[in-house]
DNA sequence: CATCTGCCATATCTAGCAGATATGGATTTA
DNA sequence: TAAATCCATATCTGCTAGATATGGCAGATG
């Protein structure tokens, strides 16, 4: 049994005539009237009554055309969905964030892009320090994640590194360096504070970033607290239990409590945001994906110098 | 493009291993990598990413899977369905009845004993008069009508006789002829009434037993009013214009004003009840019915004799 | 590092069968 | 009554699915 006895008995049952439905399919009588016959074998049930200027079908013919022309009709739906797939038309596609990530306008912007370019894409979303996020990508638990690491030593992964965000200060509301709100600090003026960091582990990026940072600046900062999250960090700041340097898209969370500020420094003090995805095979949609989030960087990046 | 892709494409899906495959469908491996390739070509998207000890699915080749396997699904139970309805277990049967049928406590027996033995099997219902019925059958509105003729000349028909029903007269509470509860009566003995009868296009085989068995008892019966329906004469007999003879489920209808008394003549005088089909090539299901209904109406005769 | 094993791909051959062609039988139409 | 219509059966032929032979590559093993 095949697709052609089903192509045939349809053709033969809506023609109601086998000469026709020959015809229709551009083949000869004989072999249709074979095939038709071959398939009531097969069956075990007889599908039409022979009249002499024509067929008729059985009761069992009729429930057979309709399964019939369910299954052809399937197939094709199946190959078209399929093909979309292969296109990156259609799919499912995870995405990780660090949790600093979705604050930068950037990030929603990506998504919704996305959302509209591709509707039969569904997306499922995940939060996480980078650590976990990289671990998730390695066991295929995430298609692609957004992280703060300009380039992680990790292998098989692919970072696409997207656009920097400048970092802040950010400091306790009563804090004496809070005053001054339009000159840039100077990283040096920080250097006797106590700096609420990001946990290392879970956030190896900015911890890295800052840490860097404030050498090049001839001092290495006195960690008096780390947070688990970046938001825990801004609390603790609040509470002015010391300051913090923080990737400026925070500035969007009125954080009572907390000031922002900028720094000066000899080199401009940025915190990247990079996508990274595996190595290996990414499905077309996770490649639209990341053509799509590098493409929206691009312009990101040229309306925002 | 034909089944035997989709059921080669699931096997090597499921084994992830062409070599393996191909022993599960009792062929070898390279026309097997063959026809993948070709199924491949044809769906124009690469189905499997081959590797040194197997094959993986792409993003498009796992979405296949899931139609593929439906697909296959879906033909199997094509044709349990379509052999299903070819022995009359599984489809569609449109019966009708006159309105006076269904008080029989035989009629809804027939019914429900079908329904427990053919749960596929989908009923419609239809009461109309006996040439109604007729007319619908021959026209494949109705596949059986449970009649109230003996034998009707009707071409293309076949008409099966089930059982006879006795016939009782119907009286006005009042009349005089009502009083002796015990003693049945004689036609004669109701020469003089007006008759009250069902009307004869619409139901001509109880009209004709009435009118013949009234000849027989040497007189012709005074049509008083003919009623359109079953309920429409007792109605009429309850309000005294007259009297009926009817069958004896009648009784089980509850009608004030109205008492029945059994006749007495010469010979059995009784209501047939017959079921009327096409004799051109009945469904599956139809036969079913009509054997049921026939050996249903052998034990209840059996039952009472 | 060389050799072996495992596994898929390509090439060639052969048998089976789908479709073309010829013919026949039954019914309907003119 | 002859011709037309329409499905069925028989025979033939070309195409392709599957069998067989062989090759290439990667990974495992000694």
């Amino acid at each position: 049994m095949e697709l052609r006895h089903l192509r045939y008995f349809v053709a033969v049952a809506e023609e109601g005539h086998v000469t026709r439905a020959a015809e229709r399919l551009g083949m000869q009588q004989p072999p249709l009237s074979q095939q038709i016959r071959a398939l009531e074998r097969e069956v075990g049930v007889q599908l039409f009554r022979r009249k002499p200027r024509g067929m008729e079908m059985t009761a069992a013919g009729r429930a057979f055309l309709e399964d019939a022309r369910a299954i052809l009709t399937h197939v094709d739906h199946a190959f078209a969905a399929t093909r979309r797939t292969a296109r990156g038309e259609q799919g499912r596609i995870a995405v990780g964030f660090t949790s600093s990530a979705p604050f930068h306008p950037f990030v929603p912007r990506v998504i919704r892009l996305f959302r509209d370019g591709f509707p039969l894409v569904s997306m499922a979303f995940e939060e996480s320090g980078t650590t976990e996020l990289v671990d998730a990508l390695r066991n295929e638990k995430l298609d692609a994640a957004f992280i703060r690491s300009g380039a992680p030593q990790s292998s098989g992964l692919a970072v696409h590194h997207l656009l920097d965000e400048e970092m802040l200060a950010a400091l306790p509301a009563a804090h004496p360096l809070a005053r001054s709100a339009s000159k840039p600090l100077t990283l040096a003026a920080l250097s006797d504070e106590a700096f609420i960091l990001y946990r290392r582990p879970v956030g190896p990026g900015l911890y890295d970033a800052i840490i860097s940072a404030c050498r090049e600046a001839g001092f290495s900062p006195i960690v008096g607290q780390e947070a688990p999250r970046i938001l825990s960090t801004l609390n603790l700041v609040a509470a002015g239990l010391g300051i913090s340097i923080v990737p400026a898209s925070l500035t969007r969370m009125q954080m009572d409590g907390v000031v922002y500020r900028r720094l000066k420094s000899d080199r401009k003090f940025v915190a990247p945001l990079s996508l990274a995805v595996r190595w290996s095979e990414p499905s077309a949609s996770v490649r639209r994906f990341v053509d799509l989030a590098r493409a929206t960087a691009k312009t990101f990046r040229a309306e925002r110098p």
